[in-house]
DNA sequence: TACACATTTTGAACGTGTTCAAGAATCAGT
DNA sequence: ACTGATTCTTGAACACGTTCAAAATGTGTA
């Protein structure tokens, strides 16, 4: 059985991101937190260094969520675009419950110094997991990706999906029916466009591109 | 003459982005503004409602100084390719003194609420300036940008630029070397990308990029 | 000049995230 | 069971952004 020390933060990060749902960033102050795990403010930052490493923790949660929906929701799906756009999807549900809450958190993520800042060092196992389901989604698929791209598809995928929940957050529609439609609209439009990757006159400035992608980035 | 309020507003103003330069978003109080410009706290709020509202004012004066030096240094240039890089290092150039500034910034103007948030309503017209400057240089360039794309151009430059601008705030390197050469790296391939638009193929996946980019615009 | 009204300025006060010295509870070794 | 060290918990205190009633100053009018 988990100890007391465990039980006390579990509880606090329980009450956290109940909070965060539902009266969103700003209204969850640290001392209702406390309030609520009937601990002292100064307890809830013996298990949590800052407001923001509770954001943290919602961001693996919902992560974890999306890692295992991922999963379910391509098995049995073959096609690249068909597992890309059920793992978009699949992000899409797990964040729904934290739409109001998305501004706020992706003005956290976006500081270099933040832990959640999916580009940051601190966050680099977070951003691997993040990265393994595109890339599951692509080793998975059958026909295969063209091979120049195979290793590359993977992130910019992933780079992808951060303009997706950046397009989400601002969207003010129905259920974010229009990100929905981004992607039904986008995903078949993408694999369509890899496969003008082999002819000639764009292969060679892919290749470019790709180039400068590698000496930008070492 | 301007009057005593248009001063003091000016003072202020001018003592606040002083500060945010030399020492960043944080530590810039509005408490060491109001100190720095001789006047009280309560009256500093009384010429800008927030500190986000100062913020805006600094992009707002770099957005204007950005016009400038992009007016002036895609002078001469004719070829696209030479016009948008003008005016993406007219931009960095410009930012150069806020770079350790960057980061909060963009953490704050990601937020739907902030004033200056570049999607938000609220600045409009800070955007269309924005995007005047690339629309100038596309309208400006000779040979002419396809025709299919034209219309599209700025916009899409426009975002490219704002992720430059993240780009940027996390580049770590001397003089944010990597950024300019990101710059000049994608600049050319850009040019190189857009004649493949006219490969039939590659126009026609283009054609429903930018159908599906009106539709769920509108 | 004297008065009424509008504009500008003040500084104390509020709620926030965060820190920290001090104390309480728990544990490990005898 | 005792003791010393470690872990956990507390709540007052700090600096911050922001608010607001009140005071001071300015402006136009009789």
């Amino acid at each position: 059985m988990a100890t007391k020390s465990e039980q006390t933060r579990q509880l606090v990060a329980d009450v956290a991101l109940k909070m965060f749902r539902e009266l969103g960033f700003e209204k969850t102050t640290m001392r209702a937190i406390a309030e609520g795990a009937g601990v002292s403010v100064g307890n809830a930052y013996y298990y949590f260094a800052s407001k923001d490493e509770l954001v943290q923790e919602l961001y693996l949660q919902v992560q974890a969520e999306h890692a295992v929906r991922a999963q379910q929701a391509t098995d049995g799906i073959h096609d690249l675009s068909g597992r890309l756009k059920a793992v978009l999807h699949a992000g899409l549900d797990v964040m729904a419950p934290y739409h109001q809450f998305g501004a706020d958190f992706i003005a956290t993520a976006i500081r270099p110094t933040s832990p959640v800042n999916p580009f940051s060092e601190g966050s680099t196992a977070a951003r691997e997991a993040s990265l393994a389901i595109f890339r599951a989604a692509v080793d998975g698929s059958m026909p295969p990706a063209p091979k120049k791209l195979r290793a590359e598809l993977p992130e910019l995928f992933w780079l992808g999906y951060m303009g997706i929940a950046l397009f989400w957050v601002y969207d003010k529609s129905d259920g974010q029916m229009r990100t929905r439609r981004l992607v039904d609209g986008a995903v078949p439009l993408i694999a369509r466009g890899l496969s003008l990757a082999k002819i000639p006159g764009v292969s060679k400035v892919l290749d470019d591109v790709l180039g400068l992608a590698r000496s930008i980035r070492g």
